[in-house]
DNA sequence: TCAATTGTTCAATAATCTTTGAACTAAGGG
DNA sequence: CCCTTAGTTCAAAGATTATTGAACAATTGA
């Protein structure tokens, strides 16, 4: 199974503008900025310190829809994956700023349990 | 008389990129920003084609409490321009990369009129 | 002073977006 | 198989946002 997503010049910035203007979903994004190039994504329940579970779904519906983020199916988990490199291409830079700028707020420090895949 | 804006360090970047992420207000800022380093500022009344007198006025409030843009009064007249140096200031490469992306999509080219102020 | 120009405010409506709980699906593990 | 885990879907409620027209205020030019 796989979830829709748009493709690369799908991606639209105001699109991208709303959805990462919501605190709940910049969090998520400067979260996953945070664990790029590391081993491990993410799944959903990694996330829950910023919402409920149904409520996170939604966000993450959200972030996947505007192109923000990639979700993989893994059985019944998700994982997910910032689209850096589709971002980047399409709007040089902007990703960059944004989560240097998210930083500057104060995004909770994912409690750091065990890796998993 | 003089409105109030948000300081360099009270703009959110959560109000900006929502701010932003309409499409009409999008299409303001790439209007100013194509404008800038010209000789004019531009007063409310050039932007009437993305929308009518009541609802830019609405917008443009939204774009001063968020801190992109900065509105002087000149008699009944406000002229905009955008906050560029508080906002590379604060957000590093933002604006370019937002502007740079709204100009992929079509902002309408204002009939050029004669410049004033 | 009168009238036109520029733009705001207000109140109402319409449209979107967010949050919630209950019920559900789909894998796994034992 | 049954039970748990992971997450979705749905519908309802709540909260914000956007759009509109009517009325208003302030400045400016004739």
């Amino acid at each position: 199974m796989t979830l829709p997503h748009p493709t690369t010049d799908q991606i639209s910035l105001p699109l991208v503008l709303s959805v990462l203007g919501d605190p709940t979903r910049l969090a998520i994004v400067a979260l996953l900025a945070r664990r790029e190039g590391g081993k491990g994504r993410m799944n959903c329940s990694r996330f829950l310190s910023l919402g409920s579970k149904t409520n996170l779904s939604y966000h993450l519906a959200k972030l996947r829809e505007a192109g923000v983020t990639r979700t993989e199916v893994v059985g019944t988990q998700r994982f997910l994956t910032l689209r850096r490199e589709d971002l980047d291409q399409r709007f040089p830079g902007l990703l960059d700023s944004i989560v240097a700028g998210a930083e500057l707020a104060a995004i909770p420090r994912l409690e750091e349990s065990v890796e998993m895949a």
